[in-house]
DNA sequence: ATGCCTGCAAAATCTTTGCAGTAGA
DNA sequence: TCTACTGCAAAGATTTTGCAGGCAT
């Protein structure tokens, strides 16, 4: 399910060496806390979670360091047109899409080959070159459609 | 193509007074504004072209309106990741998904029936009650593949 | 007249940036 | 040591809200 943090950590690290840039203490802290999380955090929940270990923490570093996550492939951005942006460890190999539930917020990642291919097919069909996509159901879910 | 100004403008008449709303001379502005445009705008974008034929026109008042405009079923908002929402008409019936070139922002509609199919099916399997989805493919169009 | 609507400006969000001091390698 | 990194606060960007006056019904 979850990265293994060590995994995550040696990637980090080593994209962090290519570029020129250096491991901290906070970028190891965001980048342990972020791959704690059980649900598809905002840069301003990880914040508030992270501000409980560490105090003097800053919003700059959060949201700089989930940046680099991104950039580094360990993070995924999504937008469910909420304001801000959630992030999802980005474990590539298992990538999925999303259903959301417009009442209670629930979400649930789900894989469809068959839905993947044809996208596949609709970008070549145009001459593109598929860099990358988002798929999000929005619906309501079996216990708000009780309530 | 586009939709029919004066359908557009029914339908926003007839939601309006079903809400106990009005229709105003800068609403009706707003909406043919609205429809004559090529591309998804943004609610500044719109407010820019606005500006030229009555200088007098407020922010509010176009963000308001086309949130109204996406209550009445006539616009619909779009995310792209780029930090405003974008408004494209909404006409039900020809529903579409977006791919999206990330280097020159070109932007194709596609309708592919099987991914829709595919997606109700997904849905139901979940117990969930589809209310939308947004589908968005990013990707180098064949032009910026050449440069 | 009533009360919705407008433009303006201020406020509210979310995110980025400049800066002076701090701390990795 | 050298220069990237940090926290802070200010600035940006987008969107929402409060208000006083205006307009539709």
């Amino acid at each position: 399910m979850n990265h293994n943090t060590k995994d995550t950590h040696n990637l980090f690290s080593q994209y962090l060496s290519e570029q020129n840039l250096r491991m901290t203490t906070q970028r190891e802290l965001i980048l342990k806390t972020f791959c704690k999380q059980k649900k598809h955090v905002t840069a301003e929940q990880l914040y508030e979670v992270l501000k409980k270990v560490d105090p003097t923490i800053g919003h700059a570093t959060v949201y700089r360091t989930m940046k680099l996550l991104t950039e580094a492939g360990i993070a995924r951005e999504l937008n469910f047109g909420e304001g801000s942006v959630r992030y999802e460890p980005d474990t590539s190999k298992e990538h999925h899409d999303h259903l959301v539930c417009v009442k209670c917020g629930e979400n649930i990642e789900f894989l469809d080959e068959e839905i993947e291919n044809l996208q596949k097919r609709v970008v070549t069909k145009y001459g593109y070159e598929l860099v990358d996509h988002s798929l999000n159901l929005y619906g309501i879910c079996p216990k708000c459609q009780k309530s």
